[in-house]
DNA sequence: ATGACAATCAGAGATTGA
């Protein structure tokens, strides 16, 4: 089962690429962020003629999330749990069935800037909850994962140039401490586990030519509880689409799963 | 130190992003 996350900043700004992508990579199940539109808004007819089953979760203007499945979606769940006053859309859950079922968490985390303030304290009490949440998924024994656009550097080594990103909430000690508190839990990190060194990366700005200095930083993230560990086959990034037609930021991580 | 770039909503420019 190969899975992939991709932030594609507005789904309808990327209609064209998110097509072309699709077609070309032929993901079982591709967790989106930034959907950038509400649900009814979502073109889904579009992905269902390619033959997947979709679940969204957006709201007006920004953020949003969804899970695209050639497996159908089971036990489709929207939010993440721990404040009902949250109305921000950026956790979608649901388990796809291929040779063994897996508990797909698709997340849009906060990025807390500026830092320190208000946004930035969002984001921390958001991961708080994800804390919360990952425990449950590790008491769960079954294969599960989280992926998505997580909004945090985990080491120097995951910025082209890390002392400029010193202040910024993606790379603060605070970000980062929350991320390991969660890896340390007992999940893997995908892409650590298959490929260690600097300059790989999954995001570069649009402004001040970042993708022809290669000016990346590595954002977008899988982790797998052990139970989804034991089935990982590989897992890389997609880095030749930021080169595309209206490319988003961002590009495509992948896993291959045993599953 | 700032802005550069892009998307959205709205129908200009502010807001958000990273």
């Amino acid at each position: 089962m190969k899975i992939a996350t991709f932030n594609i900043n507005g789904v309808k700004a990327r209609i064209g690429a998110l097509t072309d992508w699709l077609d070309a990579a032929q993901p079982d199940v591709a967790v989106l962020q930034e959907i950038k539109s509400v649900d009814e808004n979502f073109p889904r007819d579009m992905f269902e003629d390619k033959g997947y089953n979709v679940a969204t979760h957006g709201q007006k203007g920004f953020n949003g999330v969804a899970i695209l499945s050639k497996f159908p979606l089971e036990d489709i769940t929207r939010g993440l749990p721990g404040d009902d006053t949250d109305e921000q859309a950026r956790w979608i859950e649901a388990t796809v069935v291929g040779q063994k079922a897996v508990r797909i968490c698709g997340l849009y985390l906060p990025n807390g800037n500026p830092a320190p303030g208000p946004k930035f304290d969002y984001k921390l009490a958001w991961m708080d909850r994800l804390h919360t949440r990952a425990q449950d998924l590790l008491a769960q024994e079954e294969p599960a994962l989280m992926a998505g656009d997580y909004n945090v550097i985990p080491l120097a080594e995951d910025a082209a140039r890390p002392d400029a990103w010193r202040k910024d909430a993606l790379f603060m000690p605070e970000s980062r401490a929350a991320f390991r508190r969660i890896v340390n839990l007992g999940f893997t990190e995908a892409f650590r586990a298959r490929t260690a060194g600097p300059g790989h990366y999954s995001f570069w700005d649009y402004q001040a030519g970042s993708w022809d200095k290669n000016d990346g930083i590595r954002i977008d993230h899988f982790l797998l509880n052990p139970q989804c560990a034991d089935l990982l086959n590989d897992c890389w990034i997609e880095k030749q689409v930021r080169a595309g037609e209206k490319p988003s930021d961002h590009v495509p991580v992948w896993v291959d799963l045993a599953a």
